[in-house]
DNA sequence: TACTAAATAGTATTTACTCCTATTTGTCAA
DNA sequence: TTGACAAATAGGAGTAAATACTATTTAGTA
């Protein structure tokens, strides 16, 4: 292992690309230089980026491009499973009571948030890797999808 | 049980209503009758409102409040563990490659995403209950606390 | 009852994201 | 290879969410 965290080192990151040209095609996408930049941009860093983050980034490359172009990009890409929106970000901040002990369903479609209760995912076990790095204020379990409703 | 879902009836509501003023008081915290409200207000609701949300409920009760104030007393609120915030919402989407099975843990502080991976978490079971309901798209253990820096 | 620190109202600002439109570009078929 | 067309982009405008600022009000207290 030559290459820290999860980040893709070149041989990877052709491969990858080359992967994803094709992913495109299939799913009928445009192969543009700008999407595959920030393709790239993105694998190639391990900061879990905002639209913002990669736009900077992306920016090096072509100094011209706009942030929409960035964020469309992404979501796009989320939409053939070519990347992925880290789970519950990007909604405005949801308050809770709290009062029992629940777990959280969230639907993609219409944001509502669904309390379940699981008892066995009251009580989850952490690794000590982590309970020994970081302190952790909350664990849950944390399920997105499309609700009774909107399926 | 007559009262539906994990709205709080007006016994449990009055009940309540007395603990958070002492845990206001313990914590130092002025009562202040915009406070109560936009407190019990959260507990009458299954919705998991937005800032937002609630505003427009204590605006009946309080017209001339301002959101500034509703938002400001929820996230004190959360600081004293007396409602907390929906684990995830309320930052910038961020992205992931997402090339490897993992799970994220979030820093609370400075925003960072981590990446871990704990086997055990990788399949995790839904109950019944769920999976016949709705179409879970995503499921994974999501911590949140403070990192190896800023804890 | 009067003082003081904390909280609020109202407004301004910042940030994240989405929408709109003219222009450009990748793809496909002749 | 070229031309047509749908898709994608750039740039700017618009919208929503959250925060910051300041003058005023209020809860706690002595």
């Amino acid at each position: 292992m030559n290459n820290k965290n999860n980040k893709t080192n070149t041989i990877e990151l052709d491969e990858k690309t080359r992967q994803f040209t094709s992913q495109c095609r299939e799913a009928g996408l445009k192969v543009t230089p700008q999407r595959i930049a920030i393709y790239r941009e993105l694998l190639k860093t391990d900061e879990h980026p905002s639209a913002e983050m990669l736009y900077e980034k992306v920016k090096k490359i072509f100094p011209s491009i706009s942030l929409d172009t960035v964020n469309r990009t992404l979501l796009t890409l989320n939409e053939i499973g070519a990347a992925f929106t880290v789970v519950g970000s990007g909604d405005a901040r949801r308050f809770d009571g709290g009062l029992h002990e629940h777990q959280h369903f969230r639907c993609v479609k219409c944001k509502r948030i669904i309390d379940f209760h699981h008892k066995p995912f009251d009580n989850i076990k952490l690794p000590a890797e982590i309970s020994e790095k970081f302190t952790v204020l909350r664990k849950t379990v944390y399920l997105e999808g499309l609700c009774n409703l909107c399926g």
